[in-house]
DNA sequence: AACAGCTTCAACCGCATACCG
DNA sequence: CCGGTATGCGGTTGAAGCTGT
């Protein structure tokens, strides 16, 4: 366990000052991102190194958005928590600028109060918002099973693919009613990279340009005119229905079919207005 | 103006997993 | 294979600011 190195021998708690945030981003400047075990001694920093990753990552990193989420980021959230979970770091992954933390916090103050107010018994929440239940009006919300992507060893893959846009799949699998594993699903995601150097201006316009272009390769395959949709429908469109064992399984799909069913999300988005 | 209650979000905590010798 | 360590993640907390009375 790590945390205990976190509480002993007074490491420094609480909010960062401007000269902790200038030693750190001097110190990732110096060093790059990684070893965050060496980051407090390289830095000068009387803190923990989990505190240090958790201050860049959330704080100091570049490029990271600050301020209102755009409706566009919003209806992405909610398609994928659909889709993932809470699973905030896939989640903030889609979403460029964002971090999971900040997607977390979001969702908890703007649809996890309001979802246990309208269904508590499947979102329950310890405090209560007295003045949200006057707000907002009774809405029918049906439960979805989440598809939690399971963790995979892709030791014996090659690892050297340099576009990591260039494989739209992300394997995940599904559950059945026994909670044995049954099916494979392949959704076509764009994936971020893990372990590149992403710490250039790039770094989510091109995920955000390749999942686009995904969007548009789909688009040619169906021979469907989207002129006009966001890119958040054609993710949508792009992600259900899954394939399974790489064939079409719209004819076959099991228990978890409900790829189709985002009557939720639109519940969700009239919560908001 | 003062107070109480509520909301937001940065930061912490603990657990799971990956990595390495 | 095993044990220790590092890293990443999601849940939770609490201080600060905001809002209503």
């Amino acid at each position: 366990m790590n945390t205990p190195m976190c509480a002993s021998l007074g490491v420094r708690k609480g909010s960062w000052t401007e000269q902790e945030d200038f030693l750190l981003r001097n110190c990732i400047q110096k060093y790059g991102e990684g070893k965050w075990h060496l980051v407090p001694a390289r830095a000068g920093l009387n803190r923990c190194r989990k505190s240090c990753r958790l201050r860049w990552l959330n704080y100091l990193r570049p490029h990271i958005k600050r301020g209102d989420f755009a409706p566009d980021e919003v209806d992405l959230i909610l398609r994928l928590h659909k889709l993932l979970g809470n699973r905030w770091s896939l989640i903030a992954g889609r979403l460029p600028g964002r971090t999971a933390n900040d997607v977390k916090n979001y969702w908890n103050t703007h649809f996890h109060k309001k979802l246990s107010i309208i269904a508590p018994h499947l979102h329950p929440r310890p405090r209560s918002h007295p003045r949200l239940q006057i707000k907002h009006k009774s809405i029918a919300v049906t439960k979805n099973e989440i598809i939690r992507p399971q963790p995979r060893n892709f030791s014996n893959v090659k690892k050297n693919d340099s576009h990591w846009c260039n494989n739209k799949s992300m394997i995940t699998n599904t559950l059945d009613k026994d909670d044995k594993r049954c099916n494979e699903i392949v959704v076509n995601i764009c994936e971020k990279p893990i372990g590149e150097n992403t710490s250039s201006i790039d770094d989510g316009v091109e995920w955000w340009t390749n999942l686009l272009e995904n969007c548009i390769e789909i688009e040619e395959e169906t021979a469907i005119t989207n002129f006009e949709k966001t890119p958040t429908m054609l993710l949508h469109e792009e992600i259900s229905p899954p394939l399974i064992n790489g064939e079409d399984n719209s004819m076959q799909q099991g228990p978890t079919n409900n790829w189709d069913d985002f009557s939720t999300d639109i519940d969700l988005w009239n919560l908001l207005n």
